[in-house]
DNA sequence: GCGCTACATATAGCGCCGCTATATATGGAC
DNA sequence: GTCCATATATAGCGGCGCTATATGTAGCGC
């Protein structure tokens, strides 16, 4: 169900500010209550790509007494991208909706 | 963008009237303006899926004077699963949006 | 009769994406 | 000192929609 919308929620998620990639997972999690779940091991390799095709840059940050964290940020590609997949999605459900009712 | 949402689609075709391959194929794409367009050569691994599943079911039609075409049509259980499916994407794009804000 | 297009079904092989499983390592609670 | 939450990383798998390819018929224009 969730099949290719983890692109479009980390975009999303990153907008406010940078972030983790397990806070990241977490917050996806809290935010839909549970609803979408993204498993941990699966955010790593989309944010490799997300940086790889140039919509997020990640940044190492290392604080005395912590691990050290890849932050991840939008890049100005990323926000475009962002912008085109928010319209996609909702041409996309408009479509969808348009076909199978699914709206009630 | 379209992963997934094959079945759904399928199903919703099928749920007026019985339909072969290629006409679901031709409906999708007509009744979209083109804008969801499953390839030919994949809605009929989907449907031997389907008919796997025990959501749909085929019988071949044949007629004078036209080639043999095989007609799907739902079963109760494809109706059931229609319905899911249309709640389970309705709860789906609620919290896509929430997440993401594509709805504008 | 010949070639073209639309119709109609079928299968092989590919690529992407999200999954599970597993590994490694640290900080804090008890 | 044991356990859990935190944090990153990689290997391998499976599902789904894709392209490419195959087979064959009906109808049209010339």
């Amino acid at each position: 169900m969730q099949k290719s919308s983890a692109e479009i929620v980390i975009l999303a998620m990153l907008e406010a500010r940078a972030r983790h990639g397990y806070e990241i997972a977490k917050l996806i999690e809290s935010r839909s209550d549970a609803r979408l779940q993204y498993q941990i091991a699966s955010i790593y390799p989309m944010l490799y790509r997300l940086e790889r095709n140039g919509l997020v840059r990640g940044r190492w940050v290392e604080k005395a007494g912590e691990r050290r964290r890849r932050f991840y940020s939008l890049t100005p590609a990323g926000r475009k991208a962002l912008t085109a997949q928010r319209s996609a999605w909702r041409e996309f459900f408009a479509t969808l909706n348009h076909l199978t009712s699914f709206g009630g």
